[in-house]
DNA sequence: GTCTATAACCCGATAGAC
DNA sequence: GTCTATCGGGTTATAGAC
């Protein structure tokens, strides 16, 4: 009945279970608490079951990195929906923030590679596109692609002084107004 | 003659000793390949040795990021000098993102706090007033808090879209122009 | 041939005895 | 300060179940 190919064996799990499961520690617990071992056993495995799936830890960071990229591309998609431009940017950038707040964890995996290359995975490059897109609307498609980076710098920046406290009680609120329409007057400017 | 209290013994280290190592290693391998038994083998020490100075490694980890703050704070006051107020800001713009950059690890520890508090550490409060008096020089004092958040936030995220690969080959240097421009536009506009 | 578990190995953090 | 020991995590044999 096993006999055939790649169903020889009823496998208690699957890459999308272990990736499920990593999410859910991760962010609860975040990334260095996170052991292939307490992994394991959430799912009723032995630790070395999970060498099946993920070639090695990396690799397995390299997939849920990839998940925190498609789970903000979906947000920001929401967020744009089918606003008028500039109401679309300022509701990406309010839901960027939440989404990078209210999932750290997640958040962090995508913006601190720690060394594992992105290579080969498609995600980041639509989530990409889409910002720039998105910028091309409010400006010129010729300067979105700086446009953007400046946007994405900014908002990743403001995420990261929150969690920092390197302002100590400051809070980062007021300079998220200033940098935003900052930027978006530069933008609108460049149309002319 | 080692009989008094506390001299028991002839140290053969101390903690700018093994904070220096420490830093060294870092720039090196990172701090994940930071291993306190490393650290004591360069300084010819037992790995226990170091808790005489340092009781764990998070408090070894809250000295090297109070370094890297106050290499920083060198770092933006030179650039900055003698010179007029809007120069002296885009100078010390470029001085962050090049700090950013040469000393990557180093810089790592100071925006990455990984839990440890820095709580009763100065160094934090000198460097980040000193940004906020730059930035009152181009504008106004009641709105500098607010743009040098802004600002800050900006070049930390410039330095990380480096640092990630999220935007493949592309340069996020147009996208500094652009930021920079923008922000420090909008903060001679307040001043009016 | 494809999955699994048992057990080991190496290494890092840390505590205790000396 | 050193040595020894414990604990936990990543990773790799090796071998057993289907």
């Amino acid at each position: 009945m096993y006999a055939r190919s790649g169903m020889a064996y009823p496998a208690k799990t699957d890459r999308q279970a272990i990736l499920s499961a990593a999410l859910e520690q991760l962010a609860r617990n975040g990334m260095r608490a996170l052991s292939l071992r307490g992994l394991a056993a959430s799912l009723g495995i032995a630790p070395n079951a999970l060498y099946r799936y993920f070639a090695n830890r990396a690799e397995l960071e390299v997939a849920m990195a990839a998940e925190s990229a498609r789970r903000l591309y979906l947000t920001l998609r929401r967020a744009a929906g089918k606003k008028e431009p500039g109401k679309a940017i300022r509701s990406m950038a309010v839901a960027y923030v939440r989404f990078a707040r209210e999932h750290s964890y997640l958040y962090q995996m995508l913006m601190e590679p720690c060394g594992t290359s992105f290579e080969g995975v498609t995600i980041y490059q639509e989530l990409w596109s889409f910002v720039v897109d998105q910028m091309a609307l409010v400006s010129t498609p010729a300067h979105a692609r700086e446009e953007a980076v400046a946007l994405w710098a900014f908002l990743h920046g403001i995420t990261a002084l929150e969690s920092a406290q390197l302002l100590g009680e400051e809070k980062p609120c007021s300079g998220f107004e200033f940098g935003l329409n900052a930027l978006l007057a530069a933008a609108a400017a460049v149309r002319g």
